[in-house]
DNA sequence: CTTAGTGCAAAGCTTTTGCAATCCC
DNA sequence: GGGATTGCAAAAGCTTTGCACTAAG
């Protein structure tokens, strides 16, 4: 996580103005576990920013992404999710609640050559997602079964 | 790839009838390692089902996931890709041209259980994808640095 | 002062839905 | 024949775009 002034220099010097609203969404992100979707982001920051539009709030995740400050999730949802933490780690999706968390990195680089050697393409990336029960829903069906 | 007599079984199996769309989605797209989405599937199957429409496409695609004939992937576009393959393999796409081709599967039971450790979910899925340059896009990059 | 960025409304995509006509069983 | 399915058109989300106004540097 970077704090305002870290990220006011690294856009600057990306040629990107820093903006309010740039430092706020990223403020946002940078504050929750929750890998928020554009419209999670916008609602959580209208109330601060009454002006703030959903329109910057995607134009903005964009350059946080371009700038390798934010990173752009696909967990299987008709929206993109986005996490500020840019270093790559697993997702599990609760498929009850929807909850998104992180998975503590996992040494995944055997995978990653194991992919490159089998279909000859040169691996630049990668994103793991699990599909599951969160802690918090299993414990619910557990009661609802007495 | 299951026969159409066998998919026409499955499909009523499960309460649903064998229709002749049904039949030819899952026919296109079990002859194709193209991963497509619907609007491409739909495109292929129009010359020869003139009344096809972009709807029961979607709506088969939906039905055959249900029925365990295919899986929905979420390769970081707008759409989702459908592949007849339904045993949990990784996928790579190219960021050059977007082609998106199986990789052989790996053994990943070690991640997944280290997974469920980490994070106390009941973990029933996973889908894992890796980004890259595929052979023929770092071909024609190379060309073109002469 | 100059150019990039904001915010609104409108448009663009993918996907879903309502419903009359049709077809499977 | 009866109920599920098709296919059309319209609607519903998410995301992008055009453009006049504003603000960063």
């Amino acid at each position: 996580m970077m704090t305002g002034a870290e990220v006011t220099t690294l856009l600057r010097s990306k040629g990107f103005k820093a903006t309010p609203q740039r430092l706020a969404v990223y403020e946002a992100l940078s504050h929750t576990t929750a890998h928020p979707n554009a419209d999670m982001l916008y609602r959580e920051l209208v109330p601060h920013y009454p002006t703030m539009s959903l329109a910057t709030v995607y134009k903005t995740l964009d350059i946080l992404c371009e700038v390798g400050l934010a990173q752009e999730l696909n967990v299987g949802e008709e929206s993109f999710r986005y996490d500020a933490t840019v270093e790559s780690h697993p997702h599990v999706r609760c498929v009850s609640c929807g909850r998104v968390d992180d998975v503590p990195v996992l040494n995944d680089t055997a995978l990653l050559s194991q992919a490159e050697i089998a279909t000859g393409y040169d691996i630049t990336g990668r994103q793991i997602y699990f599909y599951g029960v969160c802690p918090a829903c299993a414990a619910k069906r557990k009661k609802q079964l007495h």
